[in-house]
RNA sequence: GUGGGUGUAGCUCAGUUGGUUAGAGCGUCGGACUGUGGCUCCGAAGGUCGCGGGUUCGAGCCCCGUCACCCACCCCA
C-alpha cells in the first residue's frame, strides 16, 4: 500500500463517488418524501455550545459522558461537535420562534453527526442521519404520521420489508414517569446479585437504562421487572393505544417492546425503532420518539415534539445485505472524439453545445487516440460517439457512431445536437 | 477504555519447512487493427512486502516493539 502520509481520521471515510451518488440518492429520495408530508428544510450549525447538549440530551446519557467532540474556541467558549441532531434543532426553533403563538413547525435535515466511539461494523465517528422534527404538536395523529413517513422512506429507498421490523413503545410522561422509575429502581435493588454492575449503577441514574442492557442475566432479570406499559396514566395510555390504533388502520406492522428505552433522556410516550439486518453488531436504522418537555427544559414555553433520526451509513448496509442496487445514471450520453490535432476547437464546440442543450456529453482532455477515446466512451456507457477529424473538418460534418449498433453516418455539424438527441437518446 | 483479527502492485489476494530477479486475477496504458469501442491474443508500467529493531550466511515468512485498519464488548444512527 503506498506509504500515504495523511488518512482520514480514524472512524471517518471519503465519500468516492459510487457511495457519494447512494448518500444523493437517500437525500433525494427523502427530500421528496418529507416535503410531500408538509416538512421544510432546516439546517442548523455543525457544532453548538456544549450545554445545548448537555440540557438537551441528558447528563447521564453516554453520549454525553463519553462520546462528545467537545473543545474551546479561541474565544475560551466551551462547543461540541452535534453528536444528534434534535437539540440543535429544537434550540433553533426557539431562538427564532418558530413555535410562538401555538404555530408550528415541521422540519427535516440531513447531514453528519459526531461521536467519539470505537469504530466498527455499522458505527462511525463520523456519521450521516436524514432527521425529521416536528414541534408544537401533540395529537397521536402526529406520531402515526412521522412513523408511517419514516417506514415510507425505507420502502421508497427499497429496504425489503421483510428485512425490518418496526418496535414501538411508550415511556410515560412527567405524571407516571417517576413513579415507574421508582419501581423499576426498587426492582433492580432486590436483585442487585443477579444483575452486572453496570445495571446496578443505573438503578441510580436511569433504572429505565437497565432494560436496554444485553448481557443474557441482565435480560432475564428484567423480563421480569414491572412493565411502564401497566402504570401508564389515563392520558399516556390512552394516547400510546390511539398511536396504534392510527397505525393500524394504516396497515403498519410493528411489534410492541417494552423493552424499547431509547437511549436519550428526552424521550415522553412514544418512542419507535426500525431494526434491519446486514448491520453486523447493530441494528437500528432508524429510530425517534416524542419529547413533550424539551422545548421547556431550554427554557422555551411547553411545547410538544416528535422526531427521527436515520443513519445514511445503515440504511445503505441494510441495502447491500439484501443485495438492493441504487441506480447509478450513465456518466455520459455522448462522447465527442477527436481524430487529429486540427479539430480540436471544434470537438470543444460541439461538446459544449450539446451540453448547452441538456445532453450529458464527454470529450477527452488528455490527448488520447482515437482508439482510447472510443474506449473511453464504451467504459462510460455512452450511446453515439461524435467523431471529427480532417476530413470531417474539410467537409463541416462528423461521424456519429451509434455505440450499440456500431451503425456510422455522416451529419453536418450544426445538425448534431438533434440527431444525437433523437438517435442515440432513449 | 477492553479483547480478537489483519497489514504483500490502483483493487482483490497467492507466496510452499526462512533460500537468490516477490507472483496471479482485475484495472490502467500500449500493440495486433498507421482515423474506430465491446470479444480474443500479445506486451508494458506499477511493489520501501505497514514501520522500527532483533535472530540468521540469508527474513514477505521467525521474535520483540510500534502504527494503522477491521471486527466485537459498551452504546447507538
Amino acid at each position: 500500500m503506498a506509504q500515504s502520509t495523511y488518512r482520514a481520521p480514524k472512524g471517518t471515510e471519503d465519500l468516492l463517488p459510487v457511495k457519494a451518488r447512494a448518500w444523493e440518492h437517500l437525500a433525494r429520495v427523502a427530500q421528496d418524501l418529507f416535503s410531500r408530508y408538509g416538512y421544510e428544510p432546516i439546517a442548523t450549525p455543525l457544532f453548538e455550545a456544549t450545554d445545548v447538549f448537555v440540557r438537551g440530551i441528558g447528563e447521564a446519557t453516554d453520549i454525553v459522558g463519553k462520546e462528545m467532540y467537545t473543545f474551546l474556541d479561541k474565544g475560551g467558549r466551551s462547543l461540541t461537535l452535534r453528536p444528534e441532531g434534535t437539540a440543535s434543532v429544537v434550540r433553533a426553533v426557539i431562538e427564532h420562534h418558530l413555535t410562538a403563538n401555538g404555530q408550528s413547525a415541521k422540519l427535516y435535515y440531513a447531514g453528519p453527526m459526531f461521536r467519539y466511539e470505537r469504530p466498527q461494523a455499522g458505527r462511525m465517528r463520523q456519521f450521516w442521519e436524514i432527521g425529521v422534527e416536528a414541534i408544537g404538536m401533540g395529537e397521536p395523529t402526529l406520531d402515526a404520521e412521522v412513523i408511517v413517513m419514516l417506514m415510507r422512506f425505507f420502502a421508497a429507498v427499497g429496504v425489503p420489508s421483510e428485512r425490518m421490523r418496526l418496535l414501538l413503545n411508550s415511556m410515560g410522561d412527567e405524571r407516571c414517569r417517576p413513579a415507574y422509575r421508582e419501581k423499576v429502581a426498587s426492582y433492580i435493588w432486590k436483585h442487585a446479585g443477579d444483575l452486572c454492575e453496570e445495571c446496578v449503577r443505573r438503578a441510580e441514574t436511569n433504572p429505565l437504562r437497565a432494560f436496554d442492557c444485553k448481557n443474557e442475566g441482565c435480560r432475564t432479570v428484567m423480563a421480569g421487572a414491572p412493565l411502564l406499559r401497566d402504570e401508564l396514566c389515563d392520558e399516556c395510555a390512552a394516547h400510546y393505544a390511539e398511536v396504534r390504533r392510527i397505525l393500524d388502520a394504516a396497515g403498519v406492522t410493528y411489534v410492541e417492546d417494552a423493552s424499547l428505552v431509547r437511549g436519550l433522556d428526552y424521550y415522553t410516550r412514544t418512542v419507535f425503532e426500525v431494526q434491519a439486518e446486514g448491520l453486523g453488531a447493530q441494528n437500528a436504522i432508524g429510530g425517534g420518539g416524542r419529547y413533550d418537555r424539551l422545548v421547556e427544559e431550554f427554557g422555551g414555553a411547553p411545547t410538544p415534539g416528535l422526531g427521527f433520526a436515520l443513519g445514511f451509513e445503515r440504511t445503505l448496509l441494510a441495502l447491500e445485505a439484501a443485495g438492493v442496487e441504487i441506480p447509478a445514471p450513465p456518466k455520459a450520453e455522448v462522447f465527442v472524439a477527436r481524430a487529429g490535432e486540427s479539430a480540436a476547437l471544434v470537438v470543444f464546440e460541439v461538446t459544449r453545445a450539446l451540453r448547452d442543450a441538456g445532453v450529458a456529453a464527454e470529450m477527452d482532455h488528455q490527448g488520447r487516440s482515437l482508439k482510447a477515446q472510443l474506449k473511453v466512451a464504451d467504459r462510460i456507457g455512452a450511446r453515439a460517439v461524435v467523431i471529427i477529424g480532417d476530413d470531417e473538418l474539410a467537409s463541416a460534418s462528423a461521424v456519429v457512431r451509434d455505440m450499440s449498433s456500431g451503425v456510422e453516418e455522416r451529419v453536418p455539424l450544426g445538425e448534431i445536437a438533434g440527431r444525437v438527441a433523437s438517435a442515440g437518446g432513449r
